[in-house]
DNA sequence: TGTTTTCCATACGCTACCGTATGCACTCCA
DNA sequence: TGGAGTGCATACGGTAGCGTATGGAAAACA
């Protein structure tokens, strides 16, 4: 589906390092591992699996990573620099809308279309329950967001221990209504989320 | 270590029914079965594993079970159960301290002491992410929860509406918590705790 | 053009499971 | 006391997965 014929067309043969095609087929490895992730969870990453997935076998994917943890390894690291940069985005500063933008951050995560990203989510948090190195990156993730956000709430005017909480309060409900299941509890979804999101906001 | 020697002493002779030996034993292998679910998660739920765990083997197993998947039923059924009586036994009201008692009811799922349940909890909520099962299970605790603190927040005198927002954002709230990593976020996470309780709580 | 190096296929041994078949001890009961 | 049922052990076949070993094609290079 994704083959899109990696291997450059001319290399430039200026520079002999050893590893350009190489790094790039273990970021098409992981490309494919995070989408496996997203639909499976961390169990789901099977060697042979992802081979078969990526229309290749097994030889290939010992060739690129020295064992099964070196491509989770590797699949952490990728989530965590993607989740760096996301959070910095979107906690963007524009002075005086610190408001906005709170608003906005809890309806990325809240919002359907988002359904991938939700899942691998969860999918990190739950392998972070077994795994201490999932672990150790989940909390460097964590604690990056909610001083992120913590800023957000005292440049909105909140006092340090307000606003630590307040973020806090942010990503535990985010998280946690992911982690739920309420469709049926209400006709107007949509009505409830925005109480939440000012609950969680306004002053 | 909970080899309680299940039998019983003396069988009363009255009543021929086949079952009341078979039953003990079926709740037997279910206990170790949760017991191990908060551990290592869905997965971890090896047949082999657990009659090893029970000190037995497989054929122990399959007298009892038709096969995996049978266990996997009554794990769920035995948690449904058990939720549903922790929850009115929770969420019981005397009148005019509804706040109070949702006070309780947050810190009951924050409290380090419960780590087991709070880990079982997250370990069936994974895996109704990949079985229908449990999401049916899950969602039927889920909605039964919401109903029963929606109603503590309506006797608290809140609206409907903004009771319903509250009682989704109490246990979206805890549940995310229990997901998080933010141990090092703050040197006083009970104060943090605190004011997010009063947030979910107060007027 | 011959030789390395790169990249992947194939084949193998090994382990951990699932579920079945069968045997065996032990109890209950006529 | 011998037969029926109960509860578990043992042995077996089968699958899925990990990691290794080895070969081979194709490109890069000299």
């Amino acid at each position: 589906m994704e083959n899109m014929s990696v291997k450059p067309p001319a290399q430039s043969p200026r520079r002999k390092m050893a590893t350009p095609r190489t790094q790039l087929d273990r970021g098409h490895w992981i490309e494919g591992a995070i989408e496996v992730l997203a639909r499976e969870g961390v169990a789901g990453l099977r060697v042979e699996v992802l081979a078969k997935r990526c229309g290749v076998t097994k030889g290939s994917f010992y060739w690129h990573f020295k064992d099964r943890q070196d491509l989770l390894a590797a699949v952490l690291e990728h989530w965590r620099e993607g989740r760096i940069r996301d959070i910095e985005k979107i906690t963007a500063v524009s002075p005086g809308h610190e408001r906005e933008q709170l608003h906005f951050a809890i309806k990325v995560y809240g919002t359907s279309r988002n359904r991938k990203g939700v899942s691998i989510e969860l999918a990190v948090r739950d392998w972070a329950r077994h795994d201490p190195q999932a672990a150790a990156v989940v909390e460097a993730v964590d604690l990056y967001r909610l001083e992120c956000t913590r800023k957000l709430f005292v440049a909105a005017g909140m006092s340090d221990a307000e606003a630590k909480s307040r973020s806090l309060l942010l990503y535990a409900c985010v998280f946690g209504l992911s982690l739920m299941h309420y469709t049926h509890f209400d006709d107007h979804l949509d009505d409830l989320k925005q109480r939440i999101a000012d609950r969680i906001v306004s002053a």
